[in-house]
RNA sequence: GGCCCGAUGGCAGAGUGGUUAUGUAGGGGACUGCAAAUCCUCGUACAGCGGUUCGAUUCCGCUUCGGGCCUCCA
């Protein structure tokens, strides 16, 4: 089983082939932890969680190496805890705890390490030492600057040459850099600002050298795969690239691989519009597994519309396939197949539109017994490695995503109960009324031969 | 201005040089005490114009439209 990625570097799907068969290692750019996270943030989440399900199925579940780092030194970072009028760790260190109980509700797996980018300062300066020994780095005015011009391969990850990007350049350039597109690798820190001794001073490292640092930290000079956004194309992972290659003169990670980007309702998300999307929000509204479902949608590589129509579509789909996977009540078998879909750049649109095909057989009422659990344990398959169907039954995660306590799941499966007696002596009045009093409620009940299901009406 | 990406049925969204997924919404039917669910069925989507080809939604070119990046946004 070869997995198929879509290399930004080379622009091409690849097969996959490690650097190490034994030792697979991917790095993710992880978030700026200064506020809530939002939808947007959670894409490169859930689809390289996908990619982590993925790999570690094919290679063995100790085989990878999954790095994905906090950012938790930055410009915005400061600026959000003077407006609190917080330090900057009480305020990371709140974040980043929101941040780990936003994904633990979509069911991400947990990296193997999530190393802070403060926690790594040590290895930032030696690199920037050794940046400034090969004669690729300078000081101008406190700052340590990065020489694009000693660096030939720049421009390759984003496919474009410095002349073209002057050429149409907007941008005021600082008037220590030597070239327009030269970029810090340590800054002084001002009074007030948080601050690590180095050679250069008391400063603060540049934004784009914690991930060369921590990269080899954790994964050493040479990787298998780094992903993030689109969006850090240009110019975070090219700047990486310049930093890492030049100075360990190897090649740095082997694959490259970007997510789309994510708009509302047809919109961009954006301040100015208003209509940025916290996870935190969503979940107050969606059950989790209906944002994974959503997000899994749509190609990773392609841009996604997070719409209300999608979430309400990914609803009706879920409950769909949850109750066709208790259509009967047996249990399926433990597969290590990987569907070729999935293997395929993650074509997660397609695995989806596999797993209902499978469902319609499952709702065959003509297949047997053993047909039925092969479907089943297909779909459950497809759910392992794409983080979804983990839940017993639709009603577990209806109860999660409105919060119903135990006395009023217990009311509903009394009036059930009740109604059911009703229904087999024959009276219907009563039971319509008893469907009518929940319907009040927002409960909609279904039957299925003698079993009573019921899911709660959706607003839309 | 430079570079890049995209345009598929009401909506969402795969894919393919010729049999035209899948979901959702809508029509019709079966089933059902009722309802829901489920199943069956229907509507002839591939931006436009050229080219290559026996044949193009799929390949090439142009046009139009949309989006992105070129400022430390995933």
């Amino acid at each position: 089983m070869k997995i198929k990625i879509f290399d930004t570097l080379s622009h091409s799907k690849l097969n996959f082939e490690p650097l190490n068969s034994k030792k697979i290692r991917m790095y993710v750019c992880g978030p700026t932890v200064y506020d809530f996270a939002h939808i947007g943030n959670g894409r490169p989440i859930i689809v390289f969680d996908v990619l982590f399900r993925l790999l570690r199925s094919v290679y063995g579940i100790n085989n990878v190496s999954y790095v994905r780092n906090i950012t938790d030194i930055d410009d915005k970072i400061i600026v959000a805890a003077n407006k609190l009028d917080i330090d900057t760790e009480t305020l990371t260190k709140k974040t980043i705890s929101n941040f780990h109980e936003d994904i633990e509700s979509l069911n991400v797996l947990k990296p193997t390490h999530e190393p802070k980018a403060t926690e790594s300062i040590a290895e930032m300066i030696l690199l920037i030492e050794d940046l400034i020994k090969k004669d690729i780095a300078y000081i101008a005015e406190n700052h340590v600057l990065f020489d694009t011009k000693k660096f030939k391969d720049y421009g390759k990850l984003s496919k474009r040459s410095q002349e073209d990007m002057i050429a149409g350049s907007r941008i005021e350039i600082a008037p220590y850099k030597k070239n327009p597109f030269d970029f810090v690798l340590w800054k002084p820190s001002k009074k007030e600002e948080p601050y690590w001794d180095s050679p250069w001073g008391r400063g603060r490292p540049g934004w784009h050298i914690e991930c060369s640092a921590m990269t080899k930290k954790f994964l050493g000079e040479s990787f298998d795969i780094h992903a993030g956004g689109a969006d850090l194309i240009f110019p975070h992972h090219e700047n990486e690239i310049a930093q890492s290659e030049s100075s360990h003169q190897k090649q740095f990670s082997k694959y490259w691989m970007h997510n789309g980007y994510l708009n509302i309702e047809g919109e961009k998300m954006s301040k100015s519009l208003g209509n940025i999307l916290t996870i935190r929000d969503l979940l107050k509204k969606y059950n989790g597994e209906i944002l994974r479902f959503a997000m899994l949608s749509t190609h990773y590589r392609k841009p996604i519309n997070f719409s209300k129509d999608l979430l309400s579509s990914s609803y009706k789909q879920l409950h769909k396939i949850y109750s066709s996977l208790n259509s009967r009540s047996l249990e399926n078998k433990v597969t290590h197949d990987i569907p070729n879909s999935l293997l395929d750049d993650m074509n997660t649109p397609l695995a989806i539109a596999e797993i209902h095909e499978l469902v319609k057989k499952l709702n065959d009422s003509s297949i047997s017994d053993n047909e039925w659990i092969e479907c089943k344990s297909k779909i459950k398959r497809y759910g392992d490695l794409m983080g979804l169907f983990m839940r017993s039954n639709f009603q577990e995660l209806e109860v999660e995503e409105n919060k119903l306590n135990n006395v009023q799941i217990k009311e509903i499966e009394n009036l059930i109960k009740e109604r059911n007696l009703a229904r087999q002596s024959g009276n219907f009045e009563l039971a319509d009324e008893i469907r009518g009093k929940l319907e009040i409620k927002g409960v909609i009940l279904e039957d299925k031969g003698d079993n009573t299901t019921w899911k709660i009406k959706n607003e839309g």
